[in-house]
DNA sequence: TTGTAGGCGTTATCAT
DNA sequence: ATGATAACGCCTACAA
């Protein structure tokens, strides 16, 4: 137990385990034709002398680099990307893997060319492609051009063969909408989201089936488009709060854009809920921290990114792999800013 | 133009340039001695061919992985950390160093066994440290005793040789302190932050300086501990609220910290500012979008990140590398959470 | 100022 | 099932 002067290398455990480099270099990856009684022994010696493959060594050798790289929208709500950040690394750090992250700005008219840099300063080996990146067809282009493969953390419709993970948002939106006319609200406002991103027209959808399943009318007038951050929230409401007959509850397609539907409720002195009852999505770490505790929907982003890079990794790794056949289940969150209608 | 099958190698280059690869290096890696011909003959090859060192090989070769590690507290507000990637990720990249991170939740016993698996794992050659991280003197004794050299951000007494990173806290507490004082508050409640902060220390020393310029008796019944999250804010202000005098305006550590207050106060019925007055520290996203929006202090944070950042490879380079002489200036804000006194 | 030889610690190839 | 040996692409010494 003595702490080793110099940091032990292959040939040191061969030596200590009566075998070759290549035996050891075998059980270290995994690799068959060892008997399990040599693989034993090998193993014995790695934690004796606490060896530690040289990353270098290896990917020198061996031409695997073992980055994953996570390419994020910068300007994005932060507890979602510390989510995803957490559960990437959770699984890339036990894998071997080291997960690099690029943060970018958009719109980026040069998305192409940073990205391609990226990789290959980095030499990145597969990325994991949160929304709203995995959405932008320029960019799963170059990935594919460039033959590395993609975890796409969004809903939309993957190329065969492509990772590709999402969770119910539609189902999600239509729980929400249906929650609201139970309460008994019949003019419901919906502040959409960035078009860019394809869960925006999930959540869109979801509110349009809820209101058909119920009966009640679609009103484009109360239909506003926002693009995910609190200002386009603000300004959307603004609208709808003018309008002659203003709605009685506003759905915004996150937290954001919901916190700047209260900010306006609230500069106009209305009350809320009970002049206006608002929702979100994505319970963000300020969601339930604003006043009204905002009703909202969670999802399970920690898993998302789990599972993302698990299945990034295994095909990295050449096993099995395959995009999850059921979405991740999302989760309304009922707080205090919606109530029934008086 | 040709879009190489193959990346080049050092050999590539030097052969289309006419010298020996080890001219090469110099010219890639910016050592002395040689020709101002030959290196720019040498730079264009380089274009040419679009050489790029292979970092592996590099790392191999030269027993220099250009990796530095940034180690940070997984439960912190996000705009911080965001700022501080962005920061030390500027500076890192075009000068060819890989940032990885390594999120922690804190307290963790064993916080010095996992960093230096970190850095064993990762080969970090050195390392930033945000607050609380090098306010911890376990850490800082781990670091010196592997010899990797840091940069703490974080308002502490360096040990000589060491880089430190702060902002002067302590004069903006001061500022907004009187800023209270001067809207006619004598009653100020002081919520202090985790004890494990450096920056703890300074926001409440500068709260009692200016309590002292202006003749305000100091009272320990408006001062409680809190631990920089919402929750030990919101009920310090129970408590401060709660007393038969309770203060008119109430100086929090920190945003989060004073958004717990001015929910607690809006759950008591209490009109902020007009029946207190509310003031914080760090001017996170949702500083100004809470409801009313907070007197609070921005700090350089991304400045801060990149000098930290840039002292740390200076010292990996072997360049020249000091603490800054003096500290960087944080700048109050001031919102609608604070007003005169009726 | 420039070049040559050797080594860094793996993985890959091909025997045995 | 196991092993010898040659890459891999660079850097460090040491020559010239």
């Amino acid at each position: 137990m003595t702490p080793e002067r110099t940091k032990a290398t292959i040939f040191d455990v061969a030596r200590s385990a009566g075998v070759s480099i290549k035996t050891v270099s075998r059980v270290v990856n995994n690799e068959p034709n060892v008997r399990q009684r040599t693989r034993d022994k090998v193993l014995r010696s790695v934690q004796e002398l606490r060896y530690l493959p040289n990353a270098a060594a290896r990917e020198l050798g061996g031409k695997r680099s073992r980055v994953v790289g996570l390419i994020y929208e910068n300007a994005q709500e932060f507890s979602y990307l510390n989510d995803l950040f957490n559960g990437a690394l959770r699984i890339c750090e036990p894998a071997g893997y080291t997960l690099l992250l690029r943060p970018l700005t958009l719109p980026d008219p040069e998305i192409v060319e940073h990205i391609r840099q990226f990789a290959l300063n980095a030499r990145v080996e597969g990325f994991v492609l949160p929304a709203p990146l995995g959405d932008l067809p320029e960019v799963s282009a170059l990935l594919r051009e460039m033959k590395i493969p993609f975890a796409a953390i969004t809903p939309r419709e993957p190329a065969p063969d492509e990772i590709n993970i999402l969770c119910n948002d539609e189902a999600a939106s239509f729980s929400l909408t249906e929650l609201l006319v139970g309460q008994g609200h019949r003019a419901i406002g919906f502040i959409k989201g960035h078009p860019d991103h394809g869960a925006s027209a999930k959540r869109f959808a979801g509110y349009r089936q809820a209101l058909k399943k119920h009966g009640l009318p679609y009103s484009a007038r109360l239909v506003r488009q926002g693009y995910f951050d609190f200002d386009s929230g603000q300004a959307a409401a603004a609208r709808l709060l003018d309008l002659p007959r203003p709605p009685s509850a506003i759905l915004a397609s996150n937290d954001d854009m919901a916190a700047g539907v209260i900010f306006e409720a609230r500069g106009r002195g209305l009350n809320v809920p009970g002049d206006l009852s608002i929702a979100g999505f994505d319970d963000t770490r300020f969601s339930s921290r604003i006043w009204p505790p905002l009703t909202t929907v969670r999802q399970p982003i920690i898993k998302m990114a789990e599972t993302a890079a698990g299945l990034l990794i295994g095909k990295l790794d050449g096993s099995a792999t395959a995009t999850p056949e059921a979405p991740f289940e999302c989760e309304v969150v009922i707080r205090e800013s919606t109530a029934s209608l008086a």
